[in-house]
DNA sequence: GACGAATGCGCAATCGATTGTGCAAAGATG
DNA sequence: CATCTTTGCACAATCGATTGCGCATTCGTC
């Protein structure tokens, strides 16, 4: 079987009788063209095989043809962004659009020459000069979160209500009988993060709630977590109860707290921010919020082809264009359902 | 600001006063240009922020400058896709490459129709329609891991010797006084998991060590998990070791054995196929083979790239190319490190 | 001083499709 | 029957860059 050449408009053209001009009408559908020859060019592009090439297309209409995807670097919450991605991906379903993913370490001084129509970026940090570049393009950029303080806005984003989030999670641990809660939370400059500090912290003074945070660098190994969650039940040994904002990281707490002899959920409650695959089949189950990152994929996706087509304006008033993202919280056993059923460390009556 | 249109060659041409073809030149360094003019056109360049359209260079080279990613439909193993993703854009680098996602409901019919210059594909499934159908258009395909039996054959592949790798687990095990072994094998038709299954039954029988295997369809969730456990230990109560194939799984396993108050690793014994983030954190961390994903990503996209390049042959003889790739054993407190230290069920004398 | 080679650059074709303009034939209206 | 619309299609420009060819000019050598 020789290699041969796809075949060209200007093939079907000659197949079919027609110019070059007139078999594209026919084949796109718009203009002009009898009913008869538009059959007549149809059956010579089927018997052809003839598929339009987009790149010459897309130049033709001074369109890329694809939208960037940028995400964080570093290899946490590997879960998260596939699932994001896959959301990208399928909002661009049926249009004649594609999804690059942009390598993390690409130049941002060559941002500019990305060919791309606009970018879907997730969790931008303040400190990624690449994220920054990309956002100064001057194309049609959704973020997934807000960006920080100090960053160039993007064109609209999608985001989700994370103090309330917050608020939940926290009066559902102290429903639960908790009194005093640990928050782990990383130690990165991401607007959603610092929502969920922010919140934490107002709702402590609110609620007169004990409570403190603790800041994690990087992915600690099995080790290390072991002597960070040994230190803080040895400094604070009335904690009962632990939101983990890093995914995976609950069931890392979960079995070292099995370790040191505490009970999960009876000593102490854990929630994960950050839902993952692992956590509901740990025992118990840990109780945590979806974040539903295909959706969130999906909806940045639809609000950049929105915004491509034109069919959104560019800035509303008030502002950049935001849209909300509905969560979840996915109840589980790790969690105590009424503060009655609680039982206390001390011995009962 | 007003919104202004990008710097075209011919602009570039204009303000350097030469012509479109002699500016094309000086950029690209190639032809005959003298360094006075190279020096002026690429002034003229940087001051109008010239970056080359490439989608008209790539119509005019007649390639589409991206490579199609395809990745299993299907939610699991998301930990290895996403760093294996990542391993094919960092092959792409400083190419004028792009990779673009492959919708996993991208009707197969159209697949021709991609405009790709080739494809990376992992994992291929014998049951997926759209990954028989892309290895039918002829464009050059890299796939990571073998194709199974009955699918159109890739231009090259990535693999691993999941055979050896098998027995070393097996072997890891048996040191550490296994005598019956069970291995939980997801319910799929891809060459890795049956050259694992293979390899397992083959050691089985050589060695003489008890040994069953238990298919898992889906992802069980944890109430199943309990019930799948429990049945286990009841229908085989002298299994002292487990080999869970499917990533995050293993750390399920873990805390529905300690719920069934069997201790790991002295009573059973707990491997992963497969490594993931959470294995590493757990008490006790658990012992898993590192597949490498990213390592296995960068060179299936390397491969392809070659085989763009035109720098590799199509078919060497003695069938299509394959590239092989070492994986890692990490040794981690899941397995006994030697047969004396174990202590059994059995009360001591 | 003459002739061949090398150099520097412009011209124009080309990649493959889209789309505005214009002309001829067919149909509608008086 | 003459004029006015529509309809159907061909022509050619265009998107932005790459590249083969050919013409001047300059350089080198005898």
């Amino acid at each position: 079987m020789a290699v041969t050449r796809p075949a060209t408009l200007q093939d079907v053209a000659d197949r079919s009788g027609v110019s070059r001009g007139t078999a594209s009408r026919a084949l796109s559908g718009g203009g002009r063209v009898s009913a008869e020859t538009r059959a007549r060019v149809a059956a010579a592009a089927a018997e052809l095989d003839f598929t339009t090439n987009s790149g010459a297309r897309n130049l033709r209409r001074a369109r890329a043809g694809s939208i960037g995807l940028w995400l964080p670097q570093g290899l946490r919450f590997m879960d998260y962004y596939m699932n994001f991605t896959f959301g990208v991906v399928e909002a661009t379903n049926d249009r004649e659009l594609t999804v690059s993913l942009i390598p993390g370490d690409f130049p941002p001084g060559k941002a500019r020459s990305l060919h791309v129509d606009g970018f879907v970026m997730a969790d931008v940090d303040g400190h990624d000069e690449l994220a920054r570049a990309i956002l100064t393009t001057g194309r049609p950029v959704v973020t997934s979160e807000l960006v920080p303080p100090g960053v160039p806005a993007p064109t609209a984003s999608v985001t989700a209500d994370h103090a309330a989030a917050t608020r939940l999670l926290l009066d559902r641990l102290r429903r639960g009988g908790a009194e005093s809660i640990v928050v782990l939370i990383p130690d990165i400059d991401q607007t959603w993060v610092s929502a969920v500090h922010d919140a934490t912290a107002a709702w402590s003074a609110a609620e007169g709630v004990g409570l403190s945070f603790l800041p994690l660098v990087g992915v600690p190994a099995a080790t290390e977590l072991h002597r960070i969650v040994d230190g803080l039940l040895a400094a604070r040994p009335d904690v009962d109860a632990i939101v983990c904002v890093p995914d995976g990281l609950a069931v890392g707490i979960l079995s070292t707290l099995r370790e040191l002899g505490r009970a999960v959920p009876e000593d102490i409650q854990i929630v994960s921010y950050v839902d993952g695959a692992t956590l509901p089949i740990v025992q118990p189950p840990i109780s945590a919020l979806d974040l539903r990152p295909r959706e969130a994929g999906l909806r940045a996706g639809r609000l950049l082809v929105s915004l491509l087509d034109g069919g959104v304006p560019r800035a509303a008033e008030g502002g950049p264009l935001t849209e909300m993202l509905d969560l979840e919280y996915h109840e589980r056993a790790s969690t105590l359902p009424e503060a009655s059923t609680r039982r206390r460390r001390e011995p009962g009556p």
